[in-house]
DNA sequence: GCCGCTAAGTAATAACATTACGTAAAACGA
DNA sequence: TCGTTTTACGTAATGTTATTACTTAGCGGC
């Protein structure tokens, strides 16, 4: 089977848990939220919300920038995409959410391809910091900038 | 001794850091430089950067954006600030640079109140999980967001 | 059919950040 | 010291990202 193939596959696996995961919490996965979606999945990386505008847009039918971010929005609020607060962009989140898990999201200086790690020790280590830091809880996601080895 | 003595003995000790840091790196702190340093100092938290436009603006002159932006990139590469990139705010580093610890600000979501940490066993899950994702190096600056005790 | 609710359309604006170009002073080498 | 180079800053315009306010349309219960 092919790359592409294999990519596809995991395109509509993606697509099918974004459908169940919003049928289980009664969210509505309406047409413009799914495209928003399926876009940033296809994207296979970040992608900002004005290169959402104009790639969803049509001759015919121009859609303004507060549609785009009120998808977004949702996606964020589902937990199906997370935005890079560093990058002013948007991605797709892999995995099954993992409670106990940090979310991490590694980006590449250089071309902002961005690589996502789950890991219970990271998330084991912050908590601690943040005890000492007197926060009581954290955000399971976090974005940490860096250099990719090739 | 009053807590607003301590407060300004501490924002003292700051800015003689600062001075020696500059001078020891033939940095360059100019007046402009050393007053939106001392303004985030003084303001004990994250500052926007038009916020420091108004700040340190006069009737008489008034300051442009961009010569904000140039200063806090001058503080930043000195290491003597921080972008808070999910705050789109700036805020004054604490503590000798260790380079062996991970420096984690904690912001609180609801009043977006900032707590610097330094911990090497994040470090260390971070540089571990990096690995994973095939990352060779990662920013020794992270941000997490959560929530203050009280 | 009316009501209440949610999503999306439309327009304007706010908030954040950078580019381009000119001037002046500081630093540096001869 | 003089001329050259570099750095900092002023000024203006522009670019980029995100939100507010109000309206319209669709859907479901009653
Ligand atoms: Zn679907
Ligand atoms: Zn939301
Ligand atoms: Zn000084
Ligand atoms: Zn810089």
């Amino acid at each position: 089977m092919s790359t592409r193939a294999l990519r596809k596959e995991e395109e509509e696996n993606l697509l099918r848990r974004a459908d169940d995961l919003c049928r289980q919490n009664n969210l509505r996965l309406t047409p413009i939220r799914e495209r928003v979606y399926r876009e940033l999945v296809q994207s296979g990386g970040p992608v900002g919300a004005y290169d959402l505008v104009d790639r969803l847009s049509s001759d015919k039918k121009r859609l303004a920038p507060v549609t785009i971010y009120r998808a977004l929005d949702f996606l964020r609020d589902a937990g199906l995409v997370h935005r890079l607060a560093t990058q002013n962009s948007y991605v797709v989140s892999h995995g099954q959410p993992d409670v106990n898990a940090m979310k991490i999201m590694f980006v590449d200086s250089k071309t902002g391809e961005t690589i996502e790690v789950h890991s219970t020790e990271v998330a084991e280590a912050v908590r601690k910091a943040a005890e000492q830091a007197g926060f009581k809880s954290v955000s399971p996601f976090m974005e940490v900038e860096g250099e990719l080895s090739r």
